[in-house]
DNA sequence: ACGGATATGATACAGAATTATCAGTTGCGT
DNA sequence: ACGCAACTGATAATTCTGTATCATATCCGT
């Protein structure tokens, strides 16, 4: 289930004046960038997609944005070793994720392997966890055929 | 079962010549660290151990031996998202992780709660797995009661 | 349309981990 | 004991990711 999540974020000034975000196109395309990929995109993957929409986005404004994001709690990030951080939308259900070894992209893997709590020693309490796999992803199978 | 692995590695000059590389008491303590150690260690806690064996040793001793270390397979690099890589010895059984969220420590977990392959859709070709557990260890739940 | 706070883009900067450099030290074959 | 290649320690340099800076542009209430 998608929960349609329509958190806003304030600022507030020191007189105690309340000021909203403005809405910028780079923001919006930002938004819509992750609202049309289903995998986690990195800043850098962000930023492409972003500049289909806004040609002249850069850098920065990605960053920007990617932390206004996650400050409330509409994307997290999604962190893989050696790997910079990824961001996917908040109100996804439980799940793990996938590297593809060949084009390093990631996807979410649906579902996950209950019992990993159980898995640990006596004396060591569990409080989450993550389930990384690693292969080939359908695209890059394909390639490797052609 | 851990099989003694006594592998060298020998490094070739352009004439052909082959030299061994030597016996230092530095590199003699990085080792023993590791064969004493039973849990991944980083960099500076391999240096902070190596110390106690030899006083003087530096950090660049130690990456230079970790990498030695790791080309000839005697270590392997374990890696958790935004951490710096850790090391152990080659030779253990397949197992996950865990670190501690408190003391920031990791453990080997032994066993592998297997039907991981499995759980990955239609068309992804699982190759190898990473599973991180989260939580508290003993010692810092144990420091908690105090 | 005005105006000022906020956002943007270019780029400098920062922090962390690891590697390179280099002068001095040491293991080890002879 | 000699000699030299390999090793060490101190530290500079590098790489990578993300943040700070700042002049300019833009949103949006009035």
């Amino acid at each position: 289930m998608k929960v349609s999540m329509t958190t806003t974020t304030v600022h507030t000034t020191i007189e105690g004046k309340v000021s909203m975000p403005r809405r910028t196109e780079q923001r919006d395309a930002i938004r819509d960038v992750f609202q049309e990929t289903d995998r986690p995109l990195n800043a850098q993957e962000v930023l492409e997609f972003a500049q289909e929409q806004v040609p002249g986005i850069g850098i920065a404004t990605v960053y920007r944005n990617i932390k206004a994001l996650i400050a409330e709690g509409w994307i997290v990030s999604v962190d893989l070793p050696n790997e910079p951080s990824r961001y996917e939308l908040a109100d996804l259900d439980h799940h793990h994720h996938f590297q593809c070894t060949t084009c390093q992209r990631v996807f979410d893997v649906p579902g996950c392997t209950h019992g990993l709590a159980s898995s640990a020693p006596a004396g060591f309490e569990v409080e989450h966890h993550e389930v990384l796999l690693y292969g080939t992803c359908p695209d890059c199978t394909d390639e490797a055929i052609v």
